[in-house]
DNA sequence: TCTCTATGTTGACGGTGCTGACATTTGCAC
DNA sequence: GTGCAAATGTCAGCACCGTCAACATAGAGA
């Protein structure tokens, strides 16, 4: 495809691969499209032809985030055991993928992306069916729950985790952490009182 | 002082004044130094004189927050009723401040002022402060906790409140906020989660 | 009054996202 | 095959940004 010379091959999917690369680390803000540009060997203005702006290239990688965990969550639905140990392993899928990928999990998370009127149509498919399953693991863990209590208690254990990891992240536990408790315990701690198992 | 032309007078205090006006609703990233010091009436690089760079003013913001904060705080530790019943209130106090001043909030909380090897002087004392205020809070409401149970509480609460209130703004629980829940019942019902009262 | 210092201004540099005009390549219809 | 239109690239330039060096002005203390 990639001829060396003027046209590029697949230089959509080029681009949100190199995104991809940069926002898993640096987050959303370390994204510079005209050096993306130059990283993937093409003038500043060809991404143009590929994605409307900047934020059209980000949901994109964001909904690629979305993707790689929905099938960590699809693990976690499917593995032995009963309904509340699949809930913790869901929720550990969640602390991995904002460790192992903390700016796309910022992204995902914290950006305005999904907050507007109208959210972009790519990310609206993949963010849904990570809600889904999430509920699908909580409403797993106790059959007999109806829907009112199964939806506070995915707000609350989805609050706690994330507020945990967010908030590590910005090193705000810091006085916190010293001393008798290490952050491995902590985690566990975090977990358990977020799912209750 | 303003004697209306070449010197302002305290081109320091109204600088952050105007910046927390901006930053309050708008966050960080809605803050142009340049637009600032023209909203005030001065040259470009007039803040510069008064200021190291975007962050220090940001710093500064960011402080003031905290001390807000701090106030609301104290109120909390010093009203009627029980350890449990304060506790509350000052989950409570917290949830209004991210209501009434999301920017600022995300600031305080979101940005990586604090994550720095060498967070920035006028950041520290306020900062710390309110994580003392904190402690204080979730050792009162069980005055028989050891250290490190109050630690692991103190860290499950904050995290439950912040990450429902940031994730609320972000818009994510919006699939689970329809129908048989109304949003002071999350509201409460992660409040009480979250101090256990 | 004179000078030093604090404080404000101007112009410039390099960076950003984005656009309109132009160039090249590819693929489809004939 | 040929020719034309659409897709996809380039280039120059706009407006904005944070920041800095050089210069101008005002106020305070000797």
């Amino acid at each position: 495809m990639n001829k060396g010379s003027y046209h590029h091959g697949d230089l959509r999917q080029a681009l949100i691969a190199a995104a991809l690369a940069v926002v898993e680390r640096g987050g959303a803000e370390a994204l510079s499209l005209r050096e993306l540009a130059e990283s993937v060997g093409v003038s500043r203005a060809a991404p143009y032809r590929h994605f409307a702006d900047r934020d059209d290239l980000l949901a994109c990688v964001a909904a690629r985030g979305f993707e790689d965990l929905n099938v960590g969550y699809e693990a976690a639905l499917a593995s032995p055991g009963d309904g509340r140990a699949r809930m913790r392993i869901a929720s550990q899928v969640y602390v991995d993928f904002a460790e192992r990928r903390p700016g796309l999990f910022r992204l995902m998370f914290e950006s305005d992306l999904l907050a507007r009127d109208q959210p972009p149509n790519v990310l609206i498919g993949p963010a849904n069916h990570a809600y889904q399953l999430l509920w699908r693991a909580v409403a797993g863990a106790d059959p007999r729950a109806d829907e009112k209590t199964v939806k506070a208690r995915t707000i609350t254990m989805w609050s706690t985790v994330y507020g945990f990891l967010a908030l590590d992240r910005a090193r705000r536990f810091k006085p916190f952490m010293t001393e008798p408790l290490t952050r491995a315990e902590i985690v566990e701690a975090v977990i358990t009182a977020a799912t209750g198992v």
